[in-house]
DNA sequence: CCATTTTTCTATAGGCCTATAGATGAAATC
DNA sequence: GATTTCATCTATAGGCCTATAGAAAAATGG
């Protein structure tokens, strides 16, 4: 099913000395457009690729499932791209950057700290919905990036963390939170619940707007007492 | 580094003479035989393989990375377990099967609604402390057993989301939890948080003590309001 | 329609990985 | 001490996987 042609056939070893770089996908957006409308299909094929790695891990797909979603042969994906770790790379790229700017949009904007968190919890799920492979790949495969890009991709996770905590540290000044939580951990639990959706979309029959909703007040009032105790947000 | 020419020390180890029950790992609990205590290591087999299948992944780890924690040579792992699947299904077994224990005696147990969910918040993320690495390849490599012993670690896991869900039920008919909320969801959303915890433990300075009072009153009492409303859980 | 440029293909080197076979030595048991 | 059982070793078959080279096909633009 894999391999079609038979192979034992030796040939004299050559020697290869180009160092040719395929101008990868990254990268896409030539100022000056003198030059040709070049691997148009980089937006496919990364597609392609978040799907494969969303659905096996980066370690258990292989180049081959990715060329078979897109019914071409495996060394092609080579034009698009120059290793499987750049294709990871680029995913978990597409997968973080989305939600870190909404997020920053959020936290600077007008609004009381409780509307903030609402807002974060919201747009944090939010991505989930036309880009779930990107994140699943980011939240799941970016530790199997090589050092410099794990790096890269981990300062945006750790400011999308540092802007939760101060919207809390926010709220405990102005009163409208309780101070005896902890902001980093509430930071992580606030987090840790979102991302979790990522892994079941899909499954559960709600939408993204009805489960941030009782994510947000969840988080803003709690399990315990009356329904509707308390003003709600939004 | 990796293969090395002298022999692991042998060292006339300290043999357990005396020491029947260590029998494998996979199915302990043998009857009547009489059987000599064969597979020894088998427990120290499954956490290097747990340990390695952590850190890299199980399609990333190799069953060398595994020998290598052992200083023992890769083809005598095969003595301890017929594949390397097999071997993700033990770990994962034993990722899952003892907080699904401690979930269900809390929730059969006696308390309040309100006192067996923070049991159970507290229950569920107290075995990362001392299986942190069989808890973390449950969550997250469990997709990549086989179909049926895939299924097998599923049931306990779906288990584990209906002992939560019916706590959250029981605390809405006493009246003890708001009833605008989802049981469903909120329990996707706290097993989310607990759940999480497994990945960043270890990072952060808070114990697993810390961590849990936190998560309990942030869900019992949300964000909002002042500090000490309310009753506290324990 | 020809010349370029872009895209995809064939073929394969070279490496790593799982799992099996059988040998070897050490321990336990008789 | 002889025999059996346990644990580990060496060696390797057999597959699969990434990535490279270079040819061929398809698209583009004059």
């Amino acid at each position: 099913m894999k391999s079609r042609s038979s192979s034992p056939v030796r040939a004299s070893a050559i020697r290869n000395s180009r160092r040719e770089l395929a101008k990868n996908a990254v990268a896409s957006d030539e100022p000056s457009s003198r030059k040709r409308n070049t691997h148009r299909r980089s937006p496919e094929i990364i597609d392609a690729a978040a799907r494969v790695f969303a659905e096996r891990g980066y370690h258990g797909a292989t180049t081959q499932d990715i060329a078979d979603v897109l019914n071409i042969r495996q060394a092609s994906l080579y034009y698009y791209f120059p290793s499987k770790e750049v294709a990871l790379e680029i995913v978990c790229t597409r997968g973080v950057e989305d939600f870190f700017k909404a997020a920053q949009a959020i936290a600077t904007g007008p609004g009381t700290p409780p509307e903030k968190l609402a807002g974060l919890i919201r747009s944090h799920i939010s991505p989930i919905l036309d880009r779930g492979d990107f994140v699943k790949v980011f939240l799941t495969q970016r530790q199997f990036l090589p050092n410099e890009s794990r790096r890269r991709v981990g300062k945006w996770s750790r400011q999308i963390e540092k802007i939760f905590e101060a919207v809390i540290r926010e709220g405990m000044k102005t009163g409208d939170f309780r101070t005896d939580q902890d902001p980093r951990l509430t930071t992580l639990a606030l987090l840790g619940m979102a991302n979790a959706v990522a892994s079941w979309y899909g499954n559960e029959k709600a939408s993204i707007e009805r489960i941030g909703g009782e994510f947000v007040s969840l988080t803003l009032h709690g399990l315990s007492g009356k329904a509707g105790r308390g003003a709600r947000v939004r």
